[in-house]
DNA sequence: TCTGGGGTCCTAGGACCC
DNA sequence: TCTGGGGTCCTAGGACCC
C-alpha cells in the first residue's frame, strides 16, 4: 500500500549564523550593527578596538550581517565597500570559517538525535522529515529549537508544511527565532500574497521574466495558466512553475548525495595582467591545483574532468574544461590538465589581458580513497596532446 | 556601489555510435 | 549514396543557492 498521509516536512535555518557564532565570542556587541566579511578582511586588532567597516579597502562582500546593520540596508553578498557607506561605524569581523563549520556540525548532530532524517542544505540550513515521528507539530519544534540552542547557544527559525517547497518559504516567515505552520489550507491566505521571488528557484532574471508577464506574487503565478507558462518558459520550468505556486512538490529529503565536483578559486587583490604579472599568475595558479589535490585527498575522490574558470576585469566570466580517460588527483596532474584548458583561452583581446579570479575545478568524480599509484606512467591518465585542439593564447602561466 | 567562494542543475549544440 | 532518429558523452554558459 503506498503511503498518502500527508509528510510532515521541516526546514530549518540557523538566524544571522556567521554573525550570530561571532557574537557568541563578542558578547558585547550584541545590538550593535556587526558585518562579517571575507577572508582578506582587514583582521581587528587585539587591543581594545574593533575594527569599523569605513577603514575597509579591498574586494571583500558581506558574508552575513546582525539584524541591526540589515536595519542599516547591509546585506549579504554586497560589497564591503559600498557597505561601508550604508554603515560605516559597523563593526567589521573576518570570518572564521571552521568557527562556523563547527558550530554547523553540533546544531545538526543536536538535530539529528530527535529526528534522524535531515538533508544538509549547507552550512546554516537543514530540511527534516518529520512524517513517522509520532509527536505533535509544537512541542516537537520546541525540543528541536531548545536542542540546538544547547548545543550552540543560537536560536534558529523553523517552517513545518507537506512539503521542502512550502516549508522552505515558511521559515522565513517568522524570523529570528520563529516557528511557522502551514498547511494546503493556509496557501491562498499566506503564500499567495508573497512575491513570486520567496519560491526556492526563483532569482532575479526569472523574476525579472515574470514581471514582463505582470506576474508579480505567487498568487499571480499560481492564476496563470499552465501552458502560457510552458510557451514561455519551455516544459521543464514551465511545469515547475505552475505547480511550485500551487505549493505542489514532492522531493523527498535526501540525507545523502554523492559530491559531483570539488574546486578552489580566488579573487586577486588586485586585477592580474597576464604577461605582465605572468610569475605571480602561475605561483597562484600552482597553489589552486595544490590545493585542490589537497581536498580531493582529504575527502577521498578523483576525478576525470578538469576545468579552470576566469572572471576578467570587466567581471565576464569563461571556463574551459577537458575530460580525462582515467581520473586523476595529483596535484601536477591537476595543474597539466588545467594548463591546457588555459592555453584554449583567448588571451588576444584587451579585455581578457586583466584577470580578476582564477579558480580549477575537479569533476567527474570517482572513489579515490584507495587509489594506489597507477601502474601506469601518469601521461596515461592525461588526454593525450593530439587531441588538444590548437592553441589559442600564446600561454599558460 | 562594483560585485567571495563553494556548489547544483539545466540547456543546447556537436561528436559519435547504432 | 543519402537520410533518419535515438542515445550518450563532452563542452560552455547561465541561473540559482548558501
Amino acid at each position: 500500500m503506498p503511503d498518502t498521509r500527508p509528510r510532515r516536512i521541516a526546514h530549518l535555518d540557523m538566524d544571522a549564523f556567521f554573525a550570530s557564532v561571532e557574537l557568541l565570542s563578542y558578547p558585547q556587541l550584541r545590538g550593535t550593527p556587526v558585518v562579517v566579511g571575507g577572508a582578506k578582511a582587514i583582521v581587528p586588532d587585539h587591543g581594545a578596538r574593533f575594527a569599523r567597516l569605513k577603514e575597509y579597502s579591498g574586494r571583500g562582500v558581506v558574508t552575513t550581517s546582525t539584524y541591526e546593520a540589515r536595519a542599516l540596508g547591509v546585506f549579504s553578498g554586497m560589497g564591503l565597500m559600498h557597505s561601508a557607506r550604508l554603515a560605516p561605524d559597523a563593526i567589521l569581523l573576518p570570518a572564521r570559517f571552521d568557527a562556523y563549520r563547527d558550530a554547523s556540525r553540533k546544531f545538526k548532530a543536536a538535530v539529528a538525535d530527535i529526528a534522524p532524517l535531515i538533508e544538509d542544505r549547507g552550512i546554516d540550513e537543514i530540511y527534516i522529515d518529520l512524517t513517522d515521528i509520532p509527536e505533535a507539530t509544537h512541542p516537537l519544534i520546541e525540543r528541536i529549537k531548545t536542542a540546538v540552542f544547547a548545543a550552540t547557544g543560537l536560536t534558529c527559525s523553523v517552517g513545518i508544511a507537506p512539503n521542502k517547497l512550502l516549508a522552505k518559504i515558511c521559515s522565513d516567515l517568522n524570523k529570528p527565532n520563529g516557528i511557522t505552520v502551514l498547511t494546503a489550507a493556509d496557501i491562498p491566505t499566506r503564500i499567495w500574497p508573497l512575491p513570486a521571488s520567496k519560491i526556492n528557484g526563483i532569482g532575479k532574471k526569472t523574476a525579472e521574466r515574470l514581471q514582463h508577464l505582470h506576474i508579480s506574487t505567487i498568487g499571480e503565478l499560481a492564476q496563470t495558466p499552465a501552458d502560457l507558462l510552458i510557451r514561455r518558459f519551455g516544459p521543464h520550468i514551465g511545469v515547475w512553475l505552475h505547480n511550485a505556486a500551487n505549493g505542489i512538490d514532492e522531493h523527498p529529503v535526501i540525507t545523502w548525495r554523492a559530491p559531483k565536483s570539488i574546486s578552489r578559486e580566488t579573487t586577486f587583490e588586485r586585477d592580474l595582467h597576464v604577461r605582465h604579472d605572468r610569475a605571480e599568475l602561475s605561483q597562484q595558479f600552482t597553489a589552486l591545483c595544490e590545493r585542490l589535490a589537497q581536498d580531493l585527498a582529504r575527502k577521498g575522490y578523483m576525478g576525470r574532468s578538469i576545468g579552470v574558470k576566469l572572471r576578467f576585469a570587466d567581471f565576464r566570466l569563461l571556463t574551459r574544461e577537458i575530460t580525462c580517460p582515467q581520473p586523476i588527483c595529483q596535484a601536477a596532474d591537476l595543474r597539466r590538465v588545467a594548463s591546457q584548458c588555459l592555453k584554449r583561452i583567448p588571451f588576444d583581446t584587451a579585455a581578457h589581458q586583466r584577470i580578476r579570479l582564477l579558480g580549477v575545478r575537479c569533476g567527474s568524480l570517482a572513489d579515490g580513497s584507495h587509489s594506489a599509484p597507477s601502474e601506469e606512467p601518469d601521461a596515461a591518465r592525461l588526454p593525450t596532446s593530439n587531441t588538444t585542439t590548437p592553441q589559442q593564447g600564446e600561454l599558460a602561466f
